[in-house]
DNA sequence: TAGGCCATCTGGTCCT
DNA sequence: AGGACCAGATGGCCTA
C-alpha cells in the first residue's frame, strides 16, 4: 500500500528524509490530489468514503511515526553493536579497516564452521583447510585480509637448523597490549612498548591455550575450558603464528594485519599453558609445516575460493 | 565516476 | 493499539 508519508520535509527531525518518495514531485497537500484518480491517473473504484483525520489525528501520527522511527533506529544501532562484538570475536579484527556486515556475518559462518569440524575430527587441523573453509564465501579483500593475517603471523613463527620449532619471547602484540595481571614470560624490557597501540588495531590471535585446555581436560569432570572471556572465542589459528622471534624493523608499518590478542581479564588461567611455554612437540596443536605451508597460504585460498 | 557500504525513513506484517 | 521486525528505497560517503 502506498500512502503518503505522514511528515512534510521541514518537520523531520532527522536530516535526512526516507527518500521512498520524491516529495518534490507530490502536491504539498494530500487534499490537493485528485480524488477521482488513483496515483496511476486510473478511476478510483467507488466505496464508502473514508473520513480525512483530522489534525489531532495527523499530528498523533506525525508523532507516531516519528517515534517508531527513532525506535527503528535505536533498534538498527542494537544490531550493528552486536555486529561489532561479531567482528571482535572473529578473525581479523581490526577498530581501522572494519569488515563489512555481510563479510563479517559471512566469516563468523564459516569460522564457527571451521572450529567446529575441527572439533568433531578430534584432532590437528590442517591449517591451509581450516583457512580455506574460513574463507569460503568471503570477497577478495576479506580473503586477502584473513590470509594476510597468516602470512604476517607466520613472519614470526621460527624453526631452527633442526626443523624445530623455536618459541622465543613475546609477539610483538603482546608488547603492544600489555597482558592484564600476568608479567609471563615477559623479558626484561619487553613489558612496555614504544609502538601506539591505536596504529595497531589488530588484536593478537591465540590458538593454542584454549585447544590445550580441551584436549587436556577431555572427560566433562575435567572441567571445560573457562572462556569467560568476552572477546575471546573458544579457539582461534591465527595466532599459531604470533610466536616471535625478532620483531622485524618494519613490523606493524608495512601491514596492518595482525593476529588476535587474547587478552581480556579472565584469561590468565589460560595463558598459563600459553604456547610461549610448552614444548611445540607435546603441546603445540598444529602440525609443524605450518611455516612452509603458510607462506602459499594466501595465494592457495585466493586459488580455491576465486576461480 | 561507478560501485559498495551504510544509515535512515517508511509501510507492511505479525504478535502481544 | 502499539511495538518489534522486516524489506524496499534513497542519498551520503568512500574508494578504486
Amino acid at each position: 500500500m502506498l500512502t503518503l508519508p505522514y511528515e512534510e520535509p521541514h518537520m523531520m527531525c532527522e536530516p535526512r528524509f526516507g527518500a521512498n518518495y520524491p516529495r518534490e514531485s507530490l502536491p504539498e497537500n494530500e487534499d490537493e490530489r485528485e480524488d477521482d484518480q488513483d496515483e496511476n491517473g486510473l478511476p478510483k473504484k467507488r466505496g464508502p468514503r473514508k473520513k480525512k483525520p483530522g489534525k489531532e489525528q495527523m499530528d498523533r501520527a506525525k508523532l507516531r511515526r516519528q517515534e517508531a522511527n527513532a525506535r527503528e533506529r535505536s533498534r538498527m544501532h542494537g544490531l550493528n553493536a552486536a555486529l561489532e562484538s561479531l567482528r571482535k570475536v572473529v578473525p581479523c579484527y581490526s577498530k581501522t579497516q572494519k569488515l563489512s556486515k555481510i563479510e563479517t556475518l559471512r566469516l563468523a559462518k564459516n569460522y564457527i564452521w571451521a572450529l567446529s569440524e575441527t572439533l568433531s575430527a578430534g584432532k590437528r587441523p590442517d591449517l591451509l583447510a581450516f583457512v580455506q573453509t574460513l574463507c569460503k564465501g568471503l570477497s577478495q579483500p576479506t580473503t586477502n585480509l584473513v590470509a594476510g593475517c597468516l602470512q604476517l603471523n607466520a613472519r614470526n613463527f621460527l624453526t631452527d637448523h633442526n626443523g624445530e620449532v623455536m618459541f622465543s619471547g613475546r609477539s610483538p602484540y603482546d608488547a603492544m597490549y600489555p597482558y592484564p595481571g600476568s608479567d609471563m614470560n615477559t623479558p626484561p624490557g619487553h613489558s612496555g612498548s614504544n609502538l601506539d597501540s591505536s596504529a595497531k588495531p589488530f588484536r593478537h590471535y591465540s590458538y593454542s591455550s584454549a585447544y590445550e585446555s580441551y584436549y587436556e581436560n577431555p572427560s566433562p569432570e575435567g572441567g571445560s575450558p573457562h572462556f569467560d572471556s568476552q572477546l575471546s572465542p573458544p579457539m582461534n589459528f591465527n595466532g599459531i603464528f604470533s610466536l616471535k622471534h625478532d620483531d622485524p624493523p618494519d613490523y606493524g608499518k608495512s601491514s596492518h594485519y595482525g593476529m588476535r590478542y587474547c587478552s581480556a581479564p579472565g584469561r590468565t588461567a589460560l595463558a598459563h599453558n600459553s604456547m610461549y611455554r610448552v614444548s611445540p612437540e607435546a603441546r603445540f596443536p598444529y602440525d609443524l609445516h605450518v611455516r612452509s605451508q603458510s607462506f602459499q597460504a594466501q595465494g592457495e585460498v585466493n586459488g580455491s575460493f576465486h576461480n
